[in-house]
DNA sequence: AGAGCAAGTTACAAAAAGTAACCTTATTAA
DNA sequence: TTAATAAGGTTACTTTTTGTAACTTGCTCT
């Protein structure tokens, strides 16, 4: 898989656009106050991104339908996960008062706009993970 | 800030985008052994974000250097996320042997390429992160 | 009365992240 | 001739986060 360099111009887009965003960006301060990083880490960790697409695929889910999808999560880590979620408002939680309890999940419009954007990160990680295989075999042999 | 719907239409291309890159989700099987997890939590946790954007804004950086940008971080996890990141491909790690010792971390052609798509889901988040911060108190508040 | 179900919670164990002191090799300053 | 400084880490130890598995709650059905 052969990979495009980025030309200069490109690169000055690219350092245009992270000054533009973290505008503090020098060498005296830090981004430490900036919400970007926090944001970006409770949506794309490991367990979100997995609740992102399923509830992308199947429109409602149930607690129960998630964790036999989401493989391997426990109760806890889910609930904290889709607590997290509905907090920021990616999905929406209804809760039906029948026996047995019914609650329901779904992503909002919300949800669904960032799921749009993470999915073209997560193309580009399925087009590349091949070359990251063999980046890995590479470094393991040197 | 209004956020468009999703019309159904929509929906379906992103469903049919999961089901293209992970071909085996249905009710039945897990993305267990899927590799794009894996590859987005490495590159997408709240330190790598920082080393990326730094390395996009400055080309070359020392270790030290890094450390003083990267703001609160540790020797040990700095040392440990540039490994990953060499290890599979991102950066570039060159040693001189000067006195005192000088060693190189920059972005190759393939980090270039991730950042690129990394920066579109940081802008999206940018875009949206007082919608995050009013869903925050709306569902404190509730 | 006992079993079963959905949707969690809780107490405890394991793993990951953070902290701070230390190491190496060589150079210069006292 | 010690001693301090420098870069780029590593190591031992503490704290925080995750994961595991058993338990809870409220109601129904047998």
């Amino acid at each position: 898989m052969e990979i495009e360099t980025t030309t200069d111009y490109q690169k000055v887009k690219v350092a245009n656009k992270i000054k533009k965003m973290f505008g503090h960006i020098n060498p005296r301060t830090s981004m430490e106050l900036c919400p970007i990083r926090d944001i970006m880490a409770l949506s794309s960790d490991k367990w979100s991104i997995l609740i992102f697409l399923y509830l992308g695929f199947f429109p409602v889910l149930r607690f129960n339908e998630l964790k036999k999808k989401v493989y391997g999560i426990s109760n806890k880590v889910l609930s904290e996960r889709l607590k997290t979620l509905d907090r920021d408002g990616y999905i929406s939680r209804k809760m039906y008062s029948e026996v047995p309890i019914r609650v329901e999940y779904q992503l909002t419009d919300f949800g669904h706009s960032y799921l749009k954007k993470l999915l073209e990160l997560t193309e580009w990680v399925d087009t590349y993970k091949e070359t990251i295989q063999e980046n890995r075999l590479k470094y393991k042999a040197s």
